[in-house]
DNA sequence: CTTTCTAATGTTATATTATTACATAATGTT
DNA sequence: AACATTATGTAATAATATAACATTAGAAAG
């Protein structure tokens, strides 16, 4: 159909309303949205998602099945990833730190094993709600 | 009713189930599995699971769904924890190096914020998959 | 030991999240 | 043009999780 980097009509759609949201967005609440551009069904959106965060376009926050847009321009595959998360308003953050990145990627689990692929998720405080 | 370490009858049957199973178990599999002990309903599984995370007792792994009993006597709270996450058999094992626990718990994002609680799931290939 | 408070339980119903199955259409490849 | 691959549309259903309400058991304090 396309070469990856190109985001077919409900991938566009799709991708769009997450990455203009604030906030991480729900699979029913994207649905929702989108409803008025003809996207019908769960499948449809649950398909863009997959395909979304194959690419690296973006993120699923697993703590809170909820999706965010990538704002880290080092992750093209979603593959290495880390957030911070507000356990009081539940805003999300993408942390992109280079030594974070380079830790996790470089650490050995006892079996001398190493990662390239991880999801981190930090819990806490926002400024705001601190 | 008891001090957090002694366990109620529900708490006490589920850990144990969760804790003889060799793979991470998932809230409806519990529920089908202590059925002929007398637990009927999924709200009675599901706040077992939510005290028994609470204690520390067990994790949830957040990008499975599925639960697994903590086997790292460091983490009395479910505070901080890592995983290795098999993408072939999906064998899961529980991480405990004092090094990473050390670096994460230490970390500091772009604000200086330092987080004490955290999920971190590692995924790759297990020993015998490799 | 009995009143009171809190945590846990039991039960029904329902909300939320995600996938299976199957048919069709659009694009990519040769 | 023929074929393969990826995306779409649609309906049904599976899997995961919570709300609401009534009851019971144990802890705590007088």
């Amino acid at each position: 159909m396309q070469k990856q980097t190109l985001l077919t009509k409900n991938q566009q759609i799709i991708f769009d309303l997450i990455d203009r949201s604030p906030e991480p967005m729900k699979a029913y609440s994207i649905l929702f949205n989108v409803q008025k551009k003809g996207i019908k069904a769960p499948l449809q959106v649950y398909r863009a998602l997959d395909k979304l965060v194959e690419i690296g376009k973006i993120h699923k926050i697993e703590s809170r099945n909820a999706f965010i847009a990538c704002h880290n321009s080092s992750c093209q595959v979603a593959k290495a990833t880390a957030f911070s998360i507000c356990e009081i308003c539940e805003k999300v953050t993408e942390i992109s730190s280079a030594g974070l990145s380079k830790y996790l990627a470089n650490f050995k689990d006892k079996d001398g094993m190493k990662y390239s692929k991880y999801n981190l998720e930090f819990f806490g405080l926002c400024k705001k709600c601190r």
